[in-house]
DNA sequence: GTACTCACG
DNA sequence: GACGTACGTGAGTACG
């Protein structure tokens, strides 16, 4: 039948329903195995009362659900910013959106989606096809962008406040008719979508302006004649932007398209195929509605034994128990294709990898394991060795019954790149570096570890021998029983596959079990969205900056421990000189007899066990009266540089890629930052000339650049937001030396008559205060007595009342609560915050501390994980995290592209989440070595 | 394996 | 009134 007169388009916006439906609901899962199925569960419902609701005299006669397809559409091609600020997607509504598509077929509604184009060209395209051909059309949305459409026979419904949207309706939300909605969209811009628009002006004065002139294109023409000067300036700078942001919100309503208006007629759903679907879902209630209004007898849907916990029970669950015999060695690619069907069937894998080394970038694959159900799972040998062939010609042959290798990864590849389903790790970030190092791009993930991080952090360690212990009351099998330790230690590959398949599949079980035990605490601690947005995102960019490395130069390293190694030795023979006897300069133990027991020094301190303690401070106060502390220090200095640095940098030096290739742990530090090991990038010197020669080290490959960008003063920054310090927010709007500006306020010294003693020291106060201020600390920081120490603080307190506030108000909320949280809603748990005793003060301290460390951690995760994008294209990669400092290497005639683009993700960082009070500034560096960039 | 020391933010 | 303290990390060395 063709479309025309007399005819009624319903057009769905399908996205806006899942997206209602993934937010407005809590995370339900299907009972049977775990599947996250939330927003299916709440999309069917919305279809179902929508077609309930709309039978009678005005039902459509046509109809169509229409979704987003891709996320680059030819917006992104005018403006590459646009939806630039848009979080990424929730990867446990990632598998759901397969099936929301073959819910709207079981529904027999015509499910349409066009790659490059959003649901909204596609709706304004049929919209207007169908207007033409002399019918009505209903789109059923609440989406602003699609006002634009109505009139002329077209209308909106907001399904959910069944509210009815005509031309009067677009008015009052807009000011202006339908066919100008795009022109004040065009000015007021939209920051959800991030559209510039014209900065300052709003819908009100957009529409305003609109009204008064008739269109844009006049307005723009004729802007020289606006009275207001600064908007009248506005709109003549910023004229392009605004041509642009009209382009953008403009919808496409003459996209090709395959199919016509006729094939979108209404069909009655096909009860079997509906209710098969339904039931597979293990939707029971809109089962049993449906098939009571269809008038169909209801499927059973089969009750399942492992009920998954109540909201309200332990996270303890009653499960299977661990059976090791009842894991499957996968030898052939028959096996394996079984399990490939049944994670198809699934729609998620807990999937673990076995390596001959912890250090991602040595470790070579050796095997694969896999779980889909609590007590089921399989180990996939790949590369072990014959353990009877050690001889000296075969030992490197390979154990028989393994799989080809590339055959079973290119099995295994359609799945793990499989953006419908969900591949489940515990730390996934070093299963995908060795994913990664055979051309496996795995994605998308979710992490067990990570889910533990967002949730239990501060509580106890993340690891996956604590998670099983605490959460699932098993200790799995140690890895030393199959490898041994210290000097007889073997890798993995020589590991019987037997003996290795049990430990490898139940490590995979485990990671299955804990994902389904943590994903309903994630919602109910209120941790979805820091996991979401600042854990599991971060594995992908992190991994592709350990891939990375950075340059290290083996030659400065090498002849900088000579030099050192030769000064060491002077200076080793002048201490002995001067004590009189030989000894081993680097014991503290024996320093300290020599010092405090026969030179007969004061101020020594013995630690607990009894030996004499020799920190730096200790001998700095020596120095000023004695030779031997004052070389022993110089001693000390140059043996930490050649042992920490220089000797052990150039072994970290990759032989293949001459980078050197650090490991960050996300999940390490309690406060949300990262921490680099193997070797630490993040404690490379730069506090001394001598040590900062070290930076010089760290270099471009020929024709870049180091370029380094850092936060200035972040922690203080926040400290002035949270604890809502005016001074403070006004000295750094100003662009003021926050420590001079401190000083002034504190000590009534004019900015002009500063001096640098006095900055000094509220300097230290302004750091102590982040720390949690004590006048003990204070004093021994500034060498002064404790007494004048605790004046300043009064002093400092009594000027920023704020401040004592906010730290109050920090320790009461940890006491209540057992945790306090960064502005991003990271929680970071104080157990100890209510002990007795010496603790008590470091809790406090710790509590104190937290959030804000934690909220600029917050903060530089986000601008990293908004980094690749913002980057794509540019001859650059980032390569080093240090708090709040990124280094990157670039072809040096980008640098400078480079450095805008990347201050511009890092001071927006924040947003639109968190809108600071204070602005946060990025200082850039460039040169052609690390100590140059800064 | 623990304690001490010291490098960074 | 005494006690012991700046916050967060990782690594190398000595020593038991």
């Amino acid at each position: 039948m063709a479309f025309g007169k007399g005819h009624h388009l319903h057009l769905v916006d399908g996205s806006a329903f899942i997206f209602r439906a993934y937010h407005a609901l809590p995370p339900l899962t299907r009972k049977s195995d775990g599947l996250p199925v939330g927003a299916v569960s709440g999309f069917v419902n919305m279809v179902w009362k929508m077609i309930e609701d709309n039978k009678g005299p005005d039902a459509p006669t046509h109809a169509a659900v229409v979704f987003d397809k891709g996320s680059h559409t030819f917006r992104n091609d005018l403006y590459d910013l646009y939806k630039a600020n848009r979080e990424e997607m929730p990867e446990d509504l990632r598998p759901q959106i397969p099936l929301t598509r073959e819910a709207t077929r079981a529904f027999n509604l015509a499910c349409l989606e066009q790659e490059g184009f959003e649901a909204d060209d596609i709706i304004a395209t049929l919209a207007r096809q169908a207007r033409e051909a002399g019918g009505r059309v209903t789109i059923i949305s609440s989406d602003k962008d699609l006002m634009q459409l109505v009139g002329g026979g077209v209308e909106m419904l907001d399904a959910m406040k069944n509210l009815r949207i005509d031309s009067e309706g677009v008015e009052q939300k807009f000011g202006v008719g339908p066919d100008r909605v795009v022109d004040v969209q065009a000015l007021a811009g939209d920051s959800v979508d991030n559209v510039p628009g014209a900065p300052g002006i709003g819908i009100k004065t957009a529409a305003m302006l609109i009204n008064e002139y008739g269109s844009l294109d006049e307005l723009l023409e004729r802007a020289e004649e606006i009275k207001q000067p600064k908007r009248r300036q506005t709109l003549i700078e910023h004229a392009e932007q605004i041509r642009l942001s009209k382009q953008l919100v403009q919808l496409d309503d003459h996209m090709p398209l395959d199919y016509g208006l006729d094939t979108l007629e209404v069909k009655d759903p096909d009860p079997e195929a509906l209710l098969e679907f339904l039931t597979k879902m293990e939707f029971r209630t809109i089962v049993r509605r449906v098939s009571e209004t269809l008038g169909v007898e209801a499927p059973t849907i089969v009750e399942t034994s492992d009920t998954p916990a109540a909201p309200d029970e332990p996270e303890m669950p009653e499960s299977k128990p661990f059976d090791l015999e009842a894991y499957e060695v996968v030898r052939d690619a028959e096996a394996l294709q079984v399990w490939i069907d049944r994670i198809r069937d699934r729609g998620y894998v807990a999937v673990d990898t076995e390596t001959t080394d912890l250090n991602e970038m040595r470790a070579l694959l050796v095997g694969i394991s896999l779980s889909v159900e609590a007590g089921q799972a399989c180990y996939v040998p790949l590369m072990h060795r014959d353990e009877n062939a050690g001889g000296l010609f075969d030992g490197d042959s390979l154990a028989g019954g393994q799989m080809d290798r590339d055959l079973a990864l290119s099995m295994l590849r359609e799945v793990f790149e499989d953006d419908s389903i969900l591949k489940i790790g515990q730390n996934m970030k070093y299963d995908a570096k060795i994913f990664a190092s055979v051309g496996i791009d795995i994605a998308p993930i979710e992490d067990t570890m990570l889910m533990s991080y967002a949730m239990h952090g501060g509580l106890h360690g993340h690891g996956m021998d604590t998670l099983a212990e605490r959460y699932l009351g098993h200790k799995p099998m140690p890895i030393k029983e199959l490898i041994g330790s210290g000097k007889s230690q073997i890798t993995f590959d020589r590991v019987p596959v037997d003996k290795a398949a049990k430990y490898a599949a139940e490590d995979a079980d485990i990671t299955l079990r804990l994902w389904q035990t943590f994903r309903p605490g994630l919602h109910r601690a209120r941790v979805t969205t820091v996991y979401e947005t600042l854990e599991r995102p971060l594995v992908p960019v992190l991994a592709a900056m350990e891939r990375n490395g950075v340059k290290v130069d083996r030659d400065t390293l090498s002849r900088m421990s000579s030099a050192f190694a030769q000064k060491m030795a002077a200076l080793e023979a002048e201490i002995h000189e001067l004590a009189g006897e030989s000894f081993n300069v680097g014991s503290p133990k024996q320093l300290g007899e020599i010092l405090f027991d026969r030179m007969g020094f004061e101020g020594g301190k013995k630690g607990k066990t009894g030996a004499w303690s020799t920190p730096a401070d200790v001998l700095e106060d020596l120095a000023t009266t004695h030779d031997l502390p004052a070389r022993v220090l110089d001693w000390r200095q140059l043996s930490k540089l050649k042992s920490t640095y220089t000797d052990s940098l150039q072994e970290h030096i990759h032989p293949e890629t001459g980078r050197v290739h650090t490991s960050y742990s996300i999940a390490g530090a309690n406060t949300g930052r990262l921490a680099s090991t193997d070797p630490n990038l993040q404690n490379i010197p730069v506090r001394t000339e001598e040590g900062r020669r070290i930076r010089g080290a760290f270099v471009p490959e020929e024709g870049n650049v180091l370029v380094s960008l850092d936060y200035s003063q972040i922690e203080l920054r926040i400290l002035a937001h949270v604890a809502g310090i005016d001074a403070l927010k006004e000295a750094f709007r100003d662009g003021l030396d926050i420590h001079a500006a401190t000083a002034s306020e504190m000590f009534g010294v004019p900015l002009d008559e500063m001096t640098p003693e006095v900055r000094r020291q509220a300097k230290a106060i302004n750091f102590g205060v982040i720390y949690g201020i004590s006048g003990f600390g204070l004093a021994r920081n500034l060498r002064i007595p404790r007494g004048e120490a605790q004046g300043f603080i009064d002093r400092y307190f009594e000027r920023f009342p704020g401040i004592k506030d906010y730290m109050d108000a920090t320790v009461k909320f940890a006491k209540v609560e057992g945790f306090v949280q960064t502005l991003f809603g990271r929680k970071i748990h104080t157990p100890e915050i209510n002990a007795k005793g010496p603790g008590a003060g470091f809790a406090r301290r710790a509590a104190i501390n937290a959030p804000i460390q934690g909220t600029a951690a917050d903060v530089i995760r986000r601008a990293m994980i908004r980094m690749p994008d913002a980057i794509e294209g540019m001859p650059a990669k980032m390569l080093l995290q240090v708090h709040d400092e990124l280094l990157f290497e670039v072809r040096a005639d980008a640098a400078d592209a480079l450095i805008e683009r990347a201050r511009e993700v890092m001071e927006g960082a924040s947003l639109p989440a968190v809108h600071l009070s204070v602005p946060l500034i990025v200082e850039a560096g460039q040169g052609q070595n690390w100590a140059d960039a800064h």
